[in-house]
DNA sequence: CATGAATGAGCATTCATTCAT
DNA sequence: CATGAATGAATGCTCATTCAT
């Protein structure tokens, strides 16, 4: 009885992405198996090569998209401002609400790094630095504006997305504390551990 | 075959374990295969079973004694004073040299947890988090004597392992920077996020 | 790979299921590898996994369909009449004939027992037991209608069966005596066992 | 501290045989292995190997030392009347009460016969032969003295013995019936098949 | 657009066996 | 007389992938 116009094609891709996401940020990449996919999307597992040429592209699919979408979704809310505080206040308000928002494609993200393969590995190690220039960028020109008081802005940019991103480690929607206060709590010590040295010890 | 001259089981056993700790940490426990685990140490994979009852067996045994070997080495250089201040001082530079000093052990029981069957993840779960209380304590002592100002204990001891955990992701021996300064850097980056919020604000 | 042209799922199922009675009959479940089972049907060993969950699952419903065959095949050709003596040459006959015909699955059914695990072997036992009440019914019906003379129906019953299936022993198409005459012997051999024994003692 | 006078060898080798037959009744050849048994004895695997050569080197002297001793016993219990019929009550009379003694031997002697490589497969059907030959020749004789009647006397020799042999598949110490009453019984089923035919019909 | 049938390579694990000690 | 350490081959099974339908 024919197809159903609109056809179902672009649905089936999207509930692929999905149940992929999910579950490879729950068993990882590897014990991630077709079989598991195909079933968690009602279709069979030779099904799921229409969309992806293989599950190693899939993969890289995933982490591209996410990766780009966490690119535009900073440009889309990033202060008009230049000055590098409410800057540096823009961007962990977003980091975190971002990670709240999809914690299944950032652990994935950050965790099957090791899973791609050589190539596609370094486009997503290339995104991934670009992302963190943003910061390196606003610690920057906060330094040089005596704003912020850094020992080394290398680290400090490594050390402050690797405080945010441990979010996911713990963080559970409906949990002790709210969103906002979350976001306040995050925002308050990215500030301190970079605005006030100065004012105490060096 | 059989037994090769001058071969030992302790010395095999560890030998062992050094290589699948190296492999896991690299490609990931599934991606570890028996085959490239023995040929890295120059055995038959079926001598791993004299060893370990299993794969799955012998990740547990390196995580569980990872998280052993971590919280007795804590016990060992953990400072006598009970100021919350220098207790802090002390665990950062004992959690920032131990991640140096063993990026692979470290790397694994961090990522490999998943790969943990349920009654093994209570155990290292369990294990993980009697070190973060650890932290947690010396936050709270902190706090109650009035030295240090953070929003919320717990957020903030998350917040501040994952800081320093996340060193293991760009540290490098030989790098731009030398272990103590590195040290001295991350020990700042703490003590900021903790000591001295009352001061300027809320 | 993949599909090869004009494959049917029933045909091989069929393919695999009649060299597995052939080679467990001839060389035992435990010494049946998988890879003689796809060789001899012409096929992979995964592909096996289509049609079986697991070699023991193989067995279990080759066992199972055997025992239900015969039991169903016995229900056709049972004698209308209710006279245990000709009821008695029926089941001698049917099963002289049906080990005649089906050496194989008959004597898979007998060896393997012991290779089932415990849920398969009690449903076989019982189906096992189902086979031997009827002739146990004949022979009980024959003592109480004074037809029949033995010192003990449950000890006959299995005698007479252990004797009538030893034939899958010794019997090749072929051989000296025709398939008719086999049958002869057998029924006179179990009616003489029976029939005659209150004619001259005890 | 030196062994003791009269050495364990002898013992361990007894132990390894008992176990071995035991495991193989009831587990078969293939499914016993080495482990198994050497738990069972308490020993290592290795030290199986100073008493068999080899895994199917037990199995033959197992086999082989079953069907002498089988052998052996009959010529101390046969009758040393020459009546055919006496013979018959004798050999009957043996047979099952050897096979209620050690159902265990005659068992593993009886389903492991393809379990054998060619060599032994040949001598060990030889000494079955033989001691199947002892039967014959009693019926045969019996015929002749128009004592026995039987249509065939191969297949009644080879019906008889299946008969008898069977009472291993039910047959356990501490049943319903004694010893005594099972010897009678199997000693009635016998003779009524083969002394009585003529009387009634053909 | 999707499936049913199959592949070929690979995996963790087990086994009988060996031999230095 | 016996063990501890190891081997090499094999086993049941799974996986990503292919392709005729």
């Amino acid at each position: 009885m024919a197809r159903t116009v609109g056809s179902n094609g672009a649905r089936t891709e999207e509930a692929i992405r999905k149940a992929a996401t999910r579950l490879i940020a729950r068993h990882g990449y590897e014990a991630t198996t077709l079989r598991m996919l195909s079933q968690a999307v009602g279709i069979q597992s030779a099904a799921v090569y229409r969309y992806f040429a293989s599950k190693q592209d899939m993969l890289r699919d995933l982490m591209v998209q996410h990766m780009s979408h966490l690119l535009k979704s900073w440009e889309k809310v990033r202060p008009a401002s230049s000055d590098p505080l409410q800057q540096l206040v823009g961007f962990v308000h977003f980091h975190v609400e971002y990670h709240m928002d999809r914690p299944d494609e950032v652990f994935l993200s950050y965790m099957e790094l090791r899973s791609l393969e050589p190539e596609s590995y370094r486009v997503i190690v290339d995104l991934r630095r670009r992302y963190e220039l943003i910061l390196r960028d606003i610690l920057d020109r906060g330094v040089k504006a005596g704003q912020f008081h850094v020992a080394d802005v290398k680290v400090a940019t490594m050390a402050i997305i690797a405080m945010m991103t441990g979010i996911n480690v713990w963080y559970r929607a409906r949990g002790r504390l709210s969103r906002r206060r979350i976001v306040e709590i995050y925002t308050r010590l990215v500030l301190d551990s970079v605005v006030s040295a100065g004012q105490r010890m060096n």
